[in-house]
DNA sequence: GAGCAACCTGAGAGCTCGCTGAGAGACTCG
DNA sequence: CGAGTCTCTCAGCGAGCTCTCAGGTTGCTC
């Protein structure tokens, strides 16, 4: 699979960057437009797998852009953008397709995760079934994680991040990269906070059986297989 | 089983839509028709194993529509939409051929189980049987709820609630989600109703054994088994 | 081994989210 | 027409979550 299309659609280009560069990262090819007039020529012409599409554009709003795509018999899944306040009210009736939306400011991992999972659902992606490294196991769909069978309780917060860890095992992710793809792009604290949530997962993670959950030292943290018994020395 | 054929019939495209995009994320195999006369050349060439249709067309109105289908030797079972004042006698002896209504606005997880229902019952769909999730029963036909064998009183919205969250399980359930399929599509308020009947579930539900219905802080509901007593520790 | 930087973690403040009681209005049934 | 039921709104409460801060620990470097 050489790159499944996605449309990213957002007025601000800080944001359409953003997006896009997390998504060609992740393996996916990224188209991205301003307005929604752009959008609906840039759905005919790129034919994306999928939809990013904030609700609040210049000329069309992304309902408008959403009927008009159903219109024309584009069946393409959107994932919408709207702003945390204006939800309530408009966005009534996103999830009846199956569409899903997400709350600015969002978080990368998050946004990242519902387009797998819309994708999965629509047939376009590959196979779901929950996340699993070495004994554990973690369900999107469910927001079950266990280790070893045992049920884990995670906040979303530590849901997140587990994820994150989980998807890129088992790679070390500095904690940089930790912040800008597991907290909502607008978070001002500092790095400490990656610190003390893995110090949370750690207590509710590793404390049913050998660690998981290892920091490298100067450069970050990563998921690893724990070494069997050294054999003293 | 590679969809089962519905067409849907009404001259507002703001509802066929809304229906065919619901259904059609249900698996269903979906066509529209906006007039009577377009609705009788499609059961014609797409060959539904159902007909969703609104009593209220520009040509012909659905009875019409029904009519015409019987004399064409076409037993195809009609779901029909009608408005809430509208001919509720007429309508009456509609169910006596073995179809049903469903009155306007409806909710779509109500629109969803009718259809399944209707379709069970002329042997088009797969089989029946009551919904069941560990030890609670639910039964569409006689609209029975037991848990444990205790039959519980529900009143209709907690009834389609409960429904929607069985038929689901174990999958979590946004409150955008659960307001979408079982709120009537012209439901204006917010989401905090959601919260309420949950709480009125709970009530009754989760008070007659282990609690069944789980909050996932953040994300939304859903049911789940209850874990076994934990051996000490 | 001293000094330093990186990391860990306990404590706690502020806030968000979800739960629920109370009640108004619509509807139904007798 | 009255009683009862159901749906929905609102607001207060409480629990749990997020994030900050600071003191303690570990491990690297020279």
């Amino acid at each position: 699979m050489s790159g499944t299309r996605i449309l990213v659609v957002d007025d601000e280009p800080h944001i359409t960057d953003l997006v896009a560069m997390a998504l060609r990262y992740e393996g996916f090819e990224v188209e991205t437009a301003a307005t929604g007039a752009a959008a609906l020529r840039a759905v005919e012409e790129f034919r994306p797998a999928l939809v990013v599409l904030d609700v609040m554009l210049p000329d069309l709003d992304g309902f408008q852009v959403a009927e008009r795509l159903v219109a024309a018999r584009a069946r393409v899944p959107i994932l919408f953008l709207t702003a945390r306040d204006a939800v309530e009210d408009k966005v009534r009736g996103l999830t009846l397709g199956g569409d899903d939306y997400v709350t600015k400011p969002f978080s990368l991992e998050e946004l990242v995760a519902r387009i797998r999972a819309l994708l999965r659902r629509t047939g376009t992606g590959e196979g779901g079934g929950p996340l699993v490294f070495v004994d554990l196991e973690l369900d999107e769909d469910t927001h079950e994680v266990r280790r070893g069978g045992v049920p884990i309780e995670l906040t979303a917060t530590e849901f997140r991040l587990l994820r994150y860890l989980m998807v890129n095992a088992p790679r070390v992710l500095s904690k940089a990269q930790i912040l800008d793809h597991v907290w909502n792009y607008d978070f001002g604290g500092d790095a400490n906070i990656v610190e003390t949530y893995v110090s949370y997962l750690r207590r509710k993670v590793d404390t049913l059986g050998p660690p998981l959950i290892q920091t490298v030292r100067g450069v970050g943290y990563r998921l690893a297989a724990p070494r069997a018994a050294d054999p003293g020395g």
